[in-house]
DNA sequence: CCTTGCAGCTACAACGTTTTCGTGTTGATA
DNA sequence: TATCAACACGAAAACGTTGTAGCTGCAAGG
């Protein structure tokens, strides 16, 4: 096990001094050409590599980003760090990870644990715990502190900072208007609880396309999930929602603010007998793994996670790297969205 | 925007030494207590956090795992980093992600990326392409200059370092043989091309239980696709190697090495007139969303990736933290799987 | 009165870099 | 011969932290 070699014992193994050889190897004019081929040579031997603790140190600043998600076990938020790490990478940047789990406390802890050094700017989607409780004060103080932050699709409008969204109403809207497209007269949608802005959101486009169509609104038809804070073994609850709601309204038309909702619905509905999209059309939001091999295939809407994740590393290094350019002026991208038709809706969009 | 405060500030401020504030902060009983609560006081009204970077550099530590998949976007690999994740925090180390998109090169790449110092050790399942280059150097080299390497899933065995698997052999043993107990006569296999570790140990699991079943293998009815190093558009290429392997061979139990595959066949299957699971029965490894969430939902083998994460971890932290004790004496952990009995098998395992 | 001990603090080195500012040697020029 | 620029290199500071060693003043013991 040979230790990685430092200017140190380079410079003293050549007998000239640390100086000679850090600027030999940056390849500075003050070295002579004898020097500079001894230095690199011999450094090309022993693998030599700078430290990267110590540049960090010496410039302050650590050429990695923090990214701060919910959950990793979602298609979506995997395809954004992809993306993140994707644009990253090319840019000589790190990509450390933090969970919070849809917890409040654990996305705070994830903040302050990054926020001493270790990272120069965050990535992040807020906990559904932290937009219920309305406590921001972690994203104010690291602001403060100088570290920029980018929210993408869970994001908080009284933060002041850069943002990746999609127009989650026009969205919505261009579904839920692609449902009567479809013949669809009783269309009903399965949404989040208000706190959660995307579901909230998407609601609104939902609520905007009936009215837009004259058709009257029954709130009966607004299904809300409250999920706790965490997605893993709820299943069944959901499920017992989904039903009841079925019990309760008669739709051929479903319009769901994520693919799971949409994959257990179209789940319940078999069981009552419906088929799917003769009897019971259903789009999703998210195309995930989810949509494309369920059975049948998911009509979904696609969020491009990938390039959101693109364009949130590229927004946050920008910035890191042209500081107090433009300062204040936060910018807000609305990454678009498509509907990818699949077999759930009955209607074939021509028109991309 | 309040700049962090450093120690260096404080002891200004305060009219003591550097030294002084460092040693009142850890409680140091040089320290008096009025200076002690003065200084206290004082970095938390100022909120003070020792800069991570600099204790790095100090303690030539930087309490951070490196771990390097070849896709984030799947299902188990996230589980893994869950695992990963939660294992690590608890320890009060950090977790940067590397991906290698199942490149040789990007894997080399995002090694020597992080061996500058970046992090104290990491965790790697070997990208297909290592695999099938078998050059391994990069691994060698990163464990001889002294970072340890934990390898997962796809390990290599030439590489002396800690490894978590789980027993493949065994394991597509028990799934072939349920298979048989639940009435299949000719039963196929969907895997990978041999250099890939786990989809050849996976076939040889398969081979045994024929022969111990007294059952002659059918070469043709042994699929290895090879999925190119990639696994992002390439569906139909393999439905189309699926559907040809349903032309030459007619099987009603099937045994895949992974859900993406299962859950291809049996779309390929349907469209083909079979019903799941009474004139096919399927069964696929690794427990994903795809599976749960199937219709009709897969029977999989769980390979627990959260566990995996943990003892990753677990085995890595416990070598940075007790360093040459136990030297040289790497080990292998070998996690438990479990059959998950759903609606592709007709015979339901009682006994968990 | 001189040592010894101790409490309470400070100075300094070190981790590995880069960068600024020397400094000595050469050769050319006035 | 004195001056000066060009060249090739070295010393030292800085980033923020910690640990060791050293320094001061005071009280107790001989």
């Amino acid at each position: 096990m040979k230790q990685k070699p430092t200017l140190k014992v380079i410079a003293k193994e050549l007998d000239v001094s640390v100086s000679t050889v850090s600027k030999a190897l940056r390849d500075s004019k003050e070295i002579g050409e004898e020097t500079k081929k001894k230095v690199k040579a011999f450094a090309k031997l022993y693998n030599y590599r700078p430290n990267n603790i110590a540049l960090s140190l010496k410039n302050k600043k650590t050429k990695t980003l923090g990214v701060i998600i919910p959950e990793i076990v979602h298609h979506f938020f995997t395809t954004v760090i992809s993306g993140i790490e994707h644009y990253a990478n090319d840019k000589g940047y790190n990509v450390i990870v933090g969970l919070s789990n849809e917890s409040f406390k654990k996305e705070v802890i994830n903040l302050e644990m990054l926020a001493n050094g270790s990272i120069d700017g965050f990535i992040i989607s807020v906990a559904k715990e932290t937009l219920s409780f309305k406590d921001f004060h972690h994203f104010s103080e690291t602001i403060d502190q100088g570290i920029p932050i980018v929210m993408f699709d869970r994001v908080i409008d009284d933060i002041e900072c850069d943002k990746v969204i999609v127009d989650d109403v026009k969205t919505s809207e261009k579904a839920v208007q692609k449902l009567i497209d479809g013949g669809c007269k009783n269309i009903g949608i399965i949404s989040t609880k208000d706190y959660v802005n995307v579901g909230r959101l998407r609601t609104e486009g939902y609520k905007n396309t009936l009215n837009a169509n004259h058709i009257k609104i029954q709130n009966s038809r607004i299904l809300k999930i409250d999920d706790k804070f965490n997605s893993d073994d709820n299943l069944e609850f959901l499920e017992e929602q989904i039903y009841t709601y079925f019990e309760e309204n008669e739709v051929d038309g479903l319009f769901t603010v994520n693919e799971l909702y949409a994959i257990t619905a179209m789940k319940v509905a078999r069981q009552k007998g419906l088929t799917i999209p003769d009897d019971l059309q259903v789009i999703g939001f998210t195309d995930g793994v989810l949509s494309r091999h369920a059975y049948p295939s998911l009509t979904t809407i696609s969020q491009h996670g990938f390039e959101m994740g693109e364009e949130s590393a590229k927004l946050l290094i920008d910035r890191l790297e042209n500081p107090n350019e433009e300062e204040e002026l936060f910018k807000t991208i609305v990454v678009k969205t498509d509907i990818i038709d699949r077999e759930t809706t009955k209607l074939r969009n021509p028109k991309k």
